[in-house]
RNA sequence: GGGGGCGUGGCGGAAUUGGCAUACGCAGCGGACUUAAAAUCCGCCGUCGCAAGACAUGAGGGUUCGAGUCCCUCCGCCCCUACCA
């Protein structure tokens, strides 16, 4: 036996396989399809633990599906446009271009050396031109449907990347995704996609994802942020209750409190407030709130505890259910971006209408009680307002009772309740109120001001406005040589900017701004199924064979970012006609991730265990395997050397099993001899242990089959583990005694089993020392059969009043009184002679008494 | 505040539908082989107990012949999210 060498092993056959093309896709056989994708790399360093976790599962469910009969696709890219490029750039002196492709060239390597069964001749990277070309068409596309817009907003900018940001990209305490900057708001007029049209659809689609973690439904759900309940109007009015035509309209989910509305609230950003104050006494004060909460907002923010400030306008609105004058107050706990704006302020409802009434003295009418309040007796049936502040010590915004409301009175309060409609219907009937639907999702901004990514195919004329660049006209190419550490930007090349227009042939300029990264994680699993397509992003016929993707893996920091918008771009290609399906991926995995002492590994930390030392050191299978037994995919992964050790000496012990099974004297390197044998065995005890190994073979293609099918990677390696123990038990059988073909079959089916997970070691045992023709990963994976499992005879527990008292051993196709029989003469010393009230019989596992 | 998840040996973890809790691995302990060590192989390894046995899945209660699993109450931890009107 010559001793296991993996790194002679390994490379040798990734050159085999890549040379006979392996793993590359054969389109147009009879085997049905099968897409697994893990989420493509950023160019961004080395290959981590990270991502050696993340491709190894996809690697496993790829191999495995082949070997099952599916025709597998299992494509690899880079998502190579983005901000760390250009700062990479600026510190190395380099351009974008040079410092991205270096670095793919550097992950591509590092991928082929483990051994991922990736089809090369798929790869996508989204800086390439024949790539963004297509993602500058799908952006014309999304136009003509009036999916994209350019307008003005207040939106997030973050000072140190110097540029916009989409919502879902400025983290809780409005910190900047990439660089943790406090992002501020400024009004910009900039490029959105109207992914909340698709608002409902993306809430309701999520029930249909079965094959999605809960968790990751619920962060969308609540990102998405569905709330019911009406759009209410507020007449603005004088001191004396004249109104005026102009009217203000708020949202709530609560207009069964409108007779509580004391106060009426506008966000210190909202238009109005300039105006309403202008020229008054209330003009300084309003003035200093305003200030307060531009200035001191992120701050404040992370402080937990914050003081309500806020500011008395000197204006009055008409409450419309009850013609009640009504003061405006600004106040700096009300958004601009949520709902309109403008709040209608209960304070016996709201817990922060509540805090601000009673730092600024403001009346707290209950409006809505619970059944068990004291109020309950004085209030029930009082439809005029009795009580005008309460003894709470906070807002009640349960379900409850309508009080003091008027012909509401009595009615059923709360969200979606029958006095919420009541009062809905009577504001519709008057013209003063609708029910109405608000989301929490706003549109996507994707327009970037930065060079390195995918220019917007925009032109700016001053006959025209702005134009699109013709279909015909694309791709609008990135010039790849600008130097941006001495500041080159597009706007800075004339042969870039400077442009005729399409329309009219008058002098234009070109749009500078490039287009978000996630545009381009938007699409690229629907490239893979076509990646060399010339005319088209994709060939629908194509896309209609392979997607949408069977299973798709990666971190679940993606969970609303990627995978929301990835969802936005199927139903709207969907809706141009290039798609047929509503969903891209029909199941997702988040891995875990992979830590050092319970911390992430990170450069900057110096904790970082890098994937090339460990392989140099124990090889790929092994640390492939590693990753895949210490913890279940989606929790996270304490990494453990002694841990990697074991595995290993487990890889090792596989080596020579499969040689000692095939008859071969198993040595040492010093050729010490270590396969054992149990000379004291006779033709019967070996008889008996390789019926035990037949059963156990069979025991284990079922459960390792069973585990891979649920994402169970860890006991399904651990199953094969239970394995390898048998066949050492079996390899102390004599050779003379040893059944040879059960032993060529045990070896086989081990390496079977296996391949998925360590596909070099598999491969050499199957072709060079089994001497068996063809691929390890092109063979049919083993057929289970649950009858060969099973042993003639079972121990079943005895339980008597509910404790394993005694033992009991039958035939496994005993019939239930057999076994009734047998357990009851088993135990019938310790019932003695109490009688049987119950026997209850488990099948296989155990018989219940009671007496 | 809202939402999701979790609590099992010294450690990572297993227990698919309510059916013999602690599989598999790590660490530890003992033995074989060796001049010795490493490697390998065999065995032990929840707690208390000499033993028979008793007690153990965060705590307490319930349902059941039977509960880690289902129900109720409480405690603790993690993650996400948040002045969302």
């Amino acid at each position: 036996m010559l001793p296991y060498e993996p790194r002679e092993i390994e490379p040798r056959w990734q050159g085999v396989w890549e040379a006979s093309r392996l793993d590359e896709v054969r389109e147009g056989d009879d085997k049905p399809c099968y897409y697994v994708l893990e989420m493509f790399p950023y160019p961004s360093g080395d290959v981590h633990m990270g991502h050696v976790r993340n491709y190894s599962i996809g690697d496993v469910i790829s191999r495995y599906k082949r070997m099952r009969g599916f025709n597998v696709l299992h494509p690899i890219g880079w998502d190579s446009f983005g901000l760390p490029a250009e700062n990479a750039a600026i510190k190395q002196d380099s351009t974008p271009a040079e410092w991205t492709y270096r670095n793919i060239e550097r992950q591509r390597a590092s991928l082929k050396q483990l051994g991922f069964s990736y089809d090369w001749n798929r790869t996508v990277i989204t800086s390439d031109v024949n790539y963004y070309h297509w993602g500058q068409w799908i952006f014309l596309k999304l136009w003509e449907q009036g999916l994209v817009e350019r307008r003005s907003s207040p939106v997030n900018w973050c000072p140190s990347c110097k540029t916009v940001l989409a919502n879902e990209q400025v983290l809780g305490e409005g910190a900047c995704w990439r660089c943790g900057s406090t992002v501020e708001r400024r009004e910009l007029e900039q490029w959105f996609f109207k992914i909340t049209n698709y608002a409902q659809e993306l809430l309701d689609d999520l029930d249909t994802l079965e094959g999605w973690p809960e968790r990751v439904r619920q962060m969308q759900a609540n990102w998405i942020g569905r709330s019911t309940g009406a759009e209410i109007d507020f007449a603005l009015c004088d001191a004396d209750k004249n109104p005026s035509d102009e009217r203000i309209t708020v949202f709530t989910t609560r207009p069964d409190t409108l007779f509580g509305c004391t106060f009426f609230l506008l966000a210190p950003e909202h238009p109005l407030v300039k105006r309403l104050v202008e020229g008054t006494v209330f003009e300084a004060e309003v003035a200093r709130v305003v200030e307060l909460a531009a200035t001191a907002t992120a701050v404040e923010r992370s402080k937990g505890e914050r003081k309500k400030n806020g500011a008395f306008t000197g204006r009055f609105v008409v409450n419309p259910i009850n013609g009640e004058k009504v003061p405006i107050w600004i106040a700096d706990y009300v958004m601009m971006d949520y709902g309109t704006g403008a709040v209608m302020a209960v304070p016996s409802g709201d817990q922060r209408d509540f805090e601000f009434a009673r730092a600024y003295g403001l009346p707290i009418p209950p409006v809505v009680i619970a059944e068990d309040d004291p109020l309950f007796e004085t209030l029930y049936e009082a439809r005029e307002r009795k009580l005008d502040d309460v003894t709470w010590e906070a807002a009640f915004d349960g379900a409850g009772v309508m009080v003091q409301s008027a012909e509401f009175t009595g009615m059923k309060g709360g969200k979606d309740s029958p006095g919420s409609q009541a009062v809905i219907d009577k504001l519709a009937a008057q013209g003063a109120g609708r029910a109405t639907v608000n989301f929490r999702l706003r549109d996507w901004l994707i327009s970037r001001q930065r060079y390195w990514g995918n220019p917007i195919p925009a032109i700016y004329c001053d006959n025209c406005g702005i134009v699109p660049v013709p279909e015909e006209d694309l791709p609008v190419v990135l010039p790849m040589d600008a130097d941006v550490a001495k500041g080159e930007t597009l706007a800075s090349r004339p042969e870039f900017y400077h442009v005729t227009c399409p329309r009219c042939g008058a002098a234009a300029h070109r749009e500078t701004d490039t287009m978000d990264t996630f545009t381009c994680s938007s699409w690229y699993y629907l490239r893979y199924t076509d990646p060399h397509n010339t005319a088209l992003p994709f060939a629908r016929e194509k896309v209609d064979a392979w997607m949408p993707v069977d299973q798709y893996i990666g971190g679940i920091e993606h969970a609303i970012l990627h995978l929301l918008y990835s969802r936005f771009f199927t139903k709207a290609l969907r809706d141009i006609g290039l798609l047929a399906f509503d969903e891209p991926f029909s199941n997702l995995l988040t891995q875990g991730m992979v830590k050092l002492n319970g911390e992430v590994m990170s450069k900057s930390k110096g904790n970082v265990i890098a994937p090339e030392d460990m392989i140099a050191r124990f090889g790929v299978d092994a640390l492939r395997l590693y990753t895949l037994f210490m913890a279940p995919p989606d929790k996270d992964l304490d990494w453990s050397q002694e841990g990697l050790e074991g595995v290993s000496r487990f890889v090792n012990r596989v080596w020579r099993s499969a040689h000692d099974l095939l008859g071969e004297t198993v040595v040492d390197e010093e050729g010490t001899l270590l396969s054992l044998y149990d000379e004291s065995l006779d033709a019967a005890a070996a008889a008996a242990r390789g019926k035990e190994l037949n059963r156990e073979l069979h025991r284990v293609i079922g459960k390792v089959t069973a585990d891979i099918d649920r994402f169970n990677f860890n006991t399904a390696i651990s199953a094969v583990m239970e394995l390898v123990n048998t066949i050492s038990s079996y390899l102390r059988v004599p050779l003379a005694l040893r059944d040879e073909p059960l032993a060529h079959r045990a070896a086989r089916t081990l390496v079977l089993l296996l391949a998925p997970f360590t596909p070099h070691i598999c491969e050499e045992l199957w072709q060079v020392v089994f001497g068996e023709e063809g691929s390890v990963h092109l063979q049919s994976w083993p057929e289970f059969d649950p009858k060969q499992a099973i042993a003639d005879v079972v121990e079943l527990a005895v339980q008597i009043n509910g404790k394993v008292r005694a033992r009991v051993t039958v035939a496994t196709s005993a019939t239930e009184d057999e076994v009734r029989e047998a357990s009851l003469a088993a135990a019938a010393s310790l019932i003695g002679d109490k009688p049987v009230k119950k026997l209850v019989v488990v099948p296989g596992k155990l018989v219940s008494i009671v007496v």
